[in-house]
DNA sequence: CGCTCCTTTGGTACCGGTTACATAAACCGG
DNA sequence: CCGGTTTATGTAACCGGTACCAAAGGAGCG
């Protein structure tokens, strides 16, 4: 009836408490495992009375099934992951909120992976997938052909605001319109001379608002730049071209590919002396909480949704789908401020 | 030699493709799985020749070690928890990025879980507990003895911001010197009559600065309010309370919880006609970006520092460190700006 | 030349669950 | 009272690794 001889040589874990396993609970409850397990899984067909003496071992041992145990005999982890270049800045914060909230719900937990150039980016992005159902991937982490493996691998993938890879889905913003309707903004304001700020190499967006911005000034027959002011993503890196922009002669506006860009840019130059947008203006992109504070014209993006767009996808491709890949795109839509100077009549918050 | 005669009923996964195990991997190489998994793990004792044809067969059928295998026949997950409120707002963004960073360098994955006021908070927080080998607790996010049950399952826990629990080690950061400064600060302007915006009881970090705020005003003799001003922690909370502060007569200076409420309150006040400093000083808490350029006087939190700080203690426990719980405090600074008015000597960035 | 000792390798019992299949008990109408 | 279901439970084979223990094959040595 008891427990009684105590066969295994070794027994338990040495440190920490001893960890009660369903046999244990078996054996307390005086069923076998699969018993245990039918209980535990509440759906099945057992006996009133024996789902009770087995709720009463449980209770009594404490016993907390093993995830691990439960998922290798599932083969499933019950978990997402997502990748992101740095987190840093407000804007990747929102993505995975969203993404962690819808995952969340549908009872997945999340694991993130900021790779901020770790040279081992890859090698870490590979070990993650093997720990999730589904991975998420954020911008250009890391290389196509690690994307392109993960996904041979049969985890699927859903990029974002990332060039589309075969076989995977994708979930992007709009860009190329909201540079048209930024353009079409400054003009109206009666701005000409433009430049643009940020590596258009560094991403997909900053290419395709480069591209937008161009197409845009090309269209009105106004004058367009040769190149983009070379920038990386940082207040620091806008704070950097102030300088070389005021020796080159002012634009009318300068166009950031985003708003940390411009609000360093922003700063920089009233150290020298000049205003926005007395002197010069100045439009930003992803519209931060700071953006506000400091009257930025900018584009939001729905991030948020981004990040929720990417969950359910990621669980619908889980759950067995295994239709065309999807490729969203979400609207922005352009808030406009002071920094672009007096709107005679546009709306202003 | 060959792999001949197919006994098992059912082969492999139906759906996706077949995952290839180290078995298969054995077969192909003509050895024992217990070889293989040596050669996987590198440093054992393997006949380089023996390690050469094995990695040829890895590498051929293209394997990869289940973590999940590996996991549960190692009892340990790699990965480490951590749970906050909300993640929304720059504030969490730090701490998780911090934390991340110190994890991932110490080959721990890195699983999230944002309770947002979810009722099903104390399950998942369970839940996440059987998923990890540590479990960094933000806030008030979840109740005491939910927190005592995954340190009573023998789950390293470290708190952030939230007051100790038998058991686990902690990280805070300073409040009431931090507050003593702010209110010093203050009285140097000549400022005297000073509200409290903050709810002490929905943090010990609000409770603990409402404390130091008390306790300076009251050192200095000067107008100790009966109560603060309740408010919760978003700008919303922040803009509502500004008609009330208006009707109630203004104080010289409101010292806010944290940097939201300030802000919104600040840009509501605004609406009212009511200019900062001008008719009324206004600090915050935290030093988010936006505080920057909106030229708010705050308290700078070293956030990322905690969650790195976090992520270390855990590691030590889980590398079996016994000794006495630790209660780490970080220290603040005072970040002085426009928002507290015009300072005659102070420096000013 | 026989006998230790050491290096490599194989066999197999775990880790902690799930589940297909077999079996036993209970129910049911004829 | 009996064969046929239906319901409840047990047995054991997985899931995919790790690691203990024993065995095989040389090498070194008296």
């Amino acid at each position: 009836m008891e427990d009684a001889e105590p066969k295994s040589p070794q027994r338990r874990r040495m440190s920490g408490r001893a960890s009660v396993t369903i046999r244990d609970v078996a054996r307390h409850a005086g069923v076998s495992v699969a018993t245990v397990s039918r209980a535990l899984r509440g759906s099945d067909l057992v006996h009133p009375s024996t789902r009770e003496r087995v709720d009463a071992a449980i209770e009594e041992l404490r016993f907390t099934p093993s995830q691990l145990g439960r998922s290798l005999a599932e083969r499933r982890h019950a978990a997402n992951g997502i990748v992101f270049p740095d987190l840093s800045g407000p804007f990747y914060a929102e993505v995975v909120l969203g993404y962690e909230e819808v995952a969340a719900t549908l009872g997945r937990s999340v694991l993130i992976l900021s790779t901020q150039n770790r040279e081992s980016a890859d090698e870490m992005v590979l070990d993650l997938a093997g720990r999730v159902d589904g991975l998420a991937v954020f911008g250009r982490t890391v290389h196509d052909d690690v994307v392109a493996e993960v996904v041979q691998r049969g985890v699927p993938v859903v990029l974002m605001a990332r060039t589309e890879i075969q076989g995977a889905d994708s979930v992007r913003t709009e860009n190329v319109d909201a540079a048209t309707s930024v353009v079409e903004h400054l003009l109206a304001h009666g701005h000409r001379r433009m430049a643009f700020l940020g590596d258009p190499s560094d991403s997909t967006d900053v290419a395709e608002r480069w591209a937008g911005f161009r197409g845009a000034l090309a269209q009105a027959g106004a004058e367009v730049p040769e190149r983009t002011i070379r920038a990386g993503f940082k207040e620091d890196d806008g704070a950097r071209v102030a300088a070389g922009l005021v020796a080159d002669g002012l634009p009318d506006v300068v166009v950031c590919a985003n708003d940390e860009l411009a609000l360093g840019l922003t700063v920089a130059l009233a150290e020298q002396g000049i205003q926005v947008p007395g002197d010069v203006a100045v439009t930003g992109w992803d519209d931060v909480m700071a953006a506000r504070y400091a009257g930025l014209t900018t584009v939001r993006q729905p991030m948020r949704e981004m990040g929720a767009r990417a969950a359910r996808l990621l669980d619908a491709r889980i759950s067995g789908d295994r239709s065309e890949p999807r490729h969203d795109v979400l609207t922005t839509q352009l808030v406009v401020r002071r920094s672009c100077g007096p709107h005679p009549k546009e709306a202003h918050r």
